[in-house]
DNA sequence: CGCGATTATTTTAAGCTTAAACTATCAGCC
DNA sequence: GGCTGATAGTTTAAGCTTAAAATAATCGCG
């Protein structure tokens, strides 16, 4: 299976063709998908059953907690990693709820700032306790050591992958 | 156990306060999380880009290529980790795009077994070569030392949250 | 000042996703 | 043979998500 065939290698396409087969990244990849999917499908089942609520909009919330004074939907944007328009919707739909507030910003009458209601600020408080909770069993068989050799490489990936992705639009718009 | 340090239940501090705080385990889980949103949102946006494709069919293709002799909605199911529903729209579409086929199992008429069409796997490995280069572009700032930890430490998590979850199964379901 | 470029957000269309209810089929059992 | 329960998929309703186009406000610069 997968026998060496030939290889035209021309001068454009060095990188790729088929020196490296790719496989441990490609199995790495899966790996990380895995993980991430297996955590988020319980949090998000646990969310619903227990509070009712969707992951994003705990996301969101959560987000929000950790900055009192608000934000604009364009920082909510880039830091929940969601595209702009989504945002639109799932800040209309917490309104409607009351767990948060919009106001349009005085200085740039563009900008809208979201915030928790107090009555937001007390839900989120009860489900980030249990939130709290749930991850540390789910990533109870790691030790402490292990925990930070993984956050460790994990940031090394975040920076290759960052760097990766730089290089890419670089090639593109010279 | 349980440090009495002074606790003031504002906004702040909430998370963090009782019996043990469990900061490293979020900190760790917002970023696995953060590195496959990186990957994932570069992967969609060269899929679209590059052979106007999306995640979830390149995903489903990506399944049906590694078991020619093709799978049943519930293996695929499974092992995509998306709801069953989802699936039967997915597939759909996929067979009006001729990259798939459908037929309904003789043996069990309940069953319906998908495959790839010749040009549906013809398609695949196209996109599949040039995939391969991204996900090892994306990793490339790890060395081989530490794609092989990242990979044990990353099982050795999938096998912490399975037995979490099955024990809060067990304990909802005795 | 006024105009073109930029920035922040909304809208739109298409597609993905889930949970829950439903249909159809099968398997075991008396 | 005809229940009973389990299994495989589909349907439905609601919500999430994106990319791309549109709107609206601000900024920079002559």
């Amino acid at each position: 299976m997968d026998q060496p065939r030939p290889v035209f290698v021309d001068s454009e396409t060095v990188v790729s063709e088929r020196p490296r087969d790719h496989k441990a990244e490609l199995r790495l990849w899966l790996r990380l998908l895995t993980c991430t999917t297996l955590v988020e499908d319980d949090i998000r089942s646990r969310l619903r059953a227990r509070f009712d609520v969707t992951l994003p909009r705990f996301d969101l919330m959560a987000q929000l907690h950790k900055t009192p004074q608000g934000m604009t939907l364009g920082q909510l944007s880039s830091r929940m990693m969601v595209s702009n328009g989504n945002l639109t919707a799932l800040v209309e739909r917490l309104v409607d709820a009351g767990q948060i507030e919009r106001r349009v910003s005085e200085a740039d009458r563009r900008v809208v700032q979201v915030a928790l209601t107090p009555s937001g600020e007390a839900a989120f408080a009860d489900m980030a306790r249990e939130h709290g909770d749930w991850i540390a069993g789910l990533f109870a068989g790691l030790s402490e050591a292990e925990t930070e050799q993984l956050m460790r490489l994990l940031d090394k990936l975040k920076t290759s992958a960052r760097s990766a992705m730089q290089a890419a639009r670089d090639r593109t718009a010279p």
